[in-house]
DNA sequence: ACTCAATTGCGACTCATTCGCAAGAAATAT
DNA sequence: ATATTTCTTGCGAATGAGTCGCAATTGAGT
């Protein structure tokens, strides 16, 4: 299992992260207003995976006046540009992160809610040989393990 | 790869598996209603994973006057009795299927929305394994594999 | 048949998310 | 700089899936 990005970005790399969004917004024609580069600001620095109304407050804490609205559309039109990831786990409200580099699948402590990144590239392949049997190819996939610590409960 | 339970069940089985569910829940305390035995009916006949509404109007053409509500309430009762399994793809609305003996994932067509059932002892033991890995055990997990069919589009 | 808790239908409600629209910025042209 | 155009925002209203309160009904043991 390869461990996957994030926990351990320096405080400094966020800088730079953020320009390179930014830029890659610009690119697209899309503007980076007061609000967007707060949302962006916040999601670069989350090392969780925050929803939209805690996103919401998170950025509002940096320019305040923001809706929650916009904290909507924001997030619809990043996904759009594949800047950030949109997760629906298990009926609970949509939780965002941003889209690093390499994929990787989610464990969800269903006790405490905590989201655990893993990767492995064993299932990857398996899955993509699945789908290949029936003629498919697989646009994306979601794999989610609803799990709890062992020896408890 | 094991082929799933249910695509070619035979019109006939449908009474007794109507009747081992029924007797399941009366075993439970909960009360067969007419609109109950409908819903039933219904999901048992089902080859597809109908959602809360196509199953309302289905069990209405069996027993008119059943309300959504109660499609809703029996759907969640049913589900929390273990008879049915609830699934939420990607962002649509939930849909249902009867909880047959066999685990198995879901390949969700994105053309055409068709609903393919698959299993793979492989992933599983390697789901188990990653987890463990970490100190967890799973709970229940969730693989959907999103795709298209190849060579087009 | 009688009783009584479980169940239903209805409409009101919630919750996450989206939309319409007028007012407020960016980018652009002048 | 200023005007113009186009994109964005905030607000509140609207949506859509699903839930809930409550009075009326109905299974299922007695």
């Amino acid at each position: 299992m390869r461990a996957p990005h994030g926990q351990n970005r320096r405080m400094n790399d966020t800088r730079e992260h953020i320009e390179k969004l930014t830029d890659a917004l610009r690119r697209a024609g899309i503007r980076v207003t007061r609000q967007r580069a707060a949302i962006l600001e916040v999601l670069a620095d989350a090392q969780d995976h925050p929803d939209a109304p805690e996103l919401h407050s998170r950025a509002n804490a940096i320019a305040p006046g923001i809706s929650l609205s916009t904290v909507y559309r924001t997030l619809s039109t990043l996904e759009t540009q594949g800047v950030i990831q949109r997760h629906q786990f298990d009926g609970a409200s949509a939780r965002f992160e941003p889209a690093e580099t390499d994929h990787h699948d989610h464990m969800i402590d269903v006790e405490t809610g905590k989201v655990i990144e893993f990767c492995n590239d064993r299932i990857e392949k398996l899955q993509a040989e699945i789908a290949a049997e029936l003629g498919y190819e697989i646009v994306h996939h979601r794999m989610e393990l609803y799990v709890r610590k062992t020896g408890q409960g």
